[in-house]
DNA sequence: CGCGGCTTTGATGTTCATCAAGTAAAGTGG
DNA sequence: CCACTTTACTTGATGAACATCAAAGCCGCG
């Protein structure tokens, strides 16, 4: 109980200054011993809609999918998201559970924190509490304004948007490896496979994209924000 | 500032139970001299979308829509939402603005406080805190969901979908006012007005509903639910 | 080397948006 | 209260956008 570590881990960790800023220092040595990191490698899934939500998660490191089953092979994709922008939406009530799934796209690191432990933050650290707090808010916020940006646009903008959100928001590049299969980008813009691929194709044969399997390079980012915008 | 107020209004407010359940009385009695209420006709606009965000504001009375403007003319609606389950997505940071407008579909009432006062308590109280994150949590859950229920339908389960969404979850009876347009209903669930309207009208002659104007009534909610469930 | 999954492309038909024209309803001013 | 204007609603016809189906190519993996 009265173990004192040096050498803890949370105090340099950069979600640290995201959401629990304003622990002290004990605070954030009893953090340091209740959360618990795992480690998925790309493929495996972190959360299962369905369970019990127990703890408290958040990516450190990787890319995860969240998306909700609705029948067999049948799945929407909610969010595509990296590193200290997702955050599980605590429902903080007992016996409440995920309606989501959520899965790594790239081998991924994520930080556990029991919920008594949260919930105990939350009632002694106010300033805890609007940090987590923001944080829920303008998750929340970038979903729905995502939702709204795809639903707004025919097939050939999702896909321009979606490209452009890979490569801006995602990857900070114009050429990078696709993190979704082709499947996957017609789960998340609501439109088919075979659309998706055959607007790949034309924005292939019209010079705006390259593509090399996985890979994309984006040639002319103008048209694609041009299609983006209504096209 | 030592004046008691027996009369406290929010004393009885059925919001305190669920979001101010963990105030003390002095806490309920603060809260009631910062808040205060307003009053909305149908068709006000109690949000604008681009202005600053200074209140908390939760929906006591009445019917709202939560809807965002892409162009003059074209807006997409987010949410119609009743009493107890709208509130604000704070921010809480400085320098945040709306990204959403909120009008009233029905005569409403507003309860507005300070967001400095509600940053105040939340520092100092952590259940108030917890209540205020479960809410929030609950509400985007409940929107995210709704997303993605519409989106995977096609127009009739859409429009079938609303209908039930009116007649249980807003209205609590089968036979009950349309609270918004047909155009506001296409904005809705992201399909065009006159579709809605010759949906609704296949619906009216098979004798699934029936059509009084504003008034609708649901006469075979089976095979509604029928259609919705995807068909 | 062969199997299975992901991807690609074409052909076909359905679903839906759009346009247009007309009707009902609701607000407005005299 | 009525004529007028405007806005909401309705319906049909047309074409565009998109899903679906099917067949074939590619690619990784055992």
């Amino acid at each position: 109980m009265e173990r004192i570590d040096k050498q803890c881990v949370c105090e340099s960790c950069e979600f640290k200054d995201i959401v629990f800023r304003h622990l002290d220092d004990a605070d954030i040595l009893e953090l340091c011993n209740n959360k618990h990191e795992n480690y998925y490698r790309k493929g495996d899934i972190i959360i299962y809609q369905g369970h019990r939500i127990t703890d408290f998660k958040y990516l450190k490191r990787g890319l995860v999918k969240v998306y909700r089953h609705f029948s067999d092979e049948d799945e929407q994709i909610i969010a595509i998201t990296k590193p200290f922008e997702f955050v599980n939406n605590i429902a903080l009530i007992d016996g409440v559970f995920y309606n989501y799934s959520v899965s790594a796209l790239e081998d991924t690191e994520i930080c556990s924190v029991n919920m008594d432990f949260i919930r105990e933050l939350l009632k002694r650290n106010g300033s805890f509490a609007i940090g987590l707090l923001t944080k829920m808010a303008s998750m929340n916020n970038k979903i729905i304004s995502q939702f709204l940006d795809i639903r707004r646009r025919n097939l050939t903008g999702k896909v321009a948007y979606v490209l452009l959100y890979f490569a801006r928001e995602i990857n900070h590049s114009m050429i990078f490896d696709l993190p979704v299969s082709r499947k996957e980008i017609a789960d998340y813009i609501g439109m088919s496979t075979a659309n998706v691929i055959r607007t790949l194709s034309e924005f292939k044969n019209d010079k705006i994209i390259k593509v090399y399997g996985k890979t994309i390079e984006i040639v002319d980012a103008g048209k694609l924000e041009m299609f983006s915008k209504k096209g």
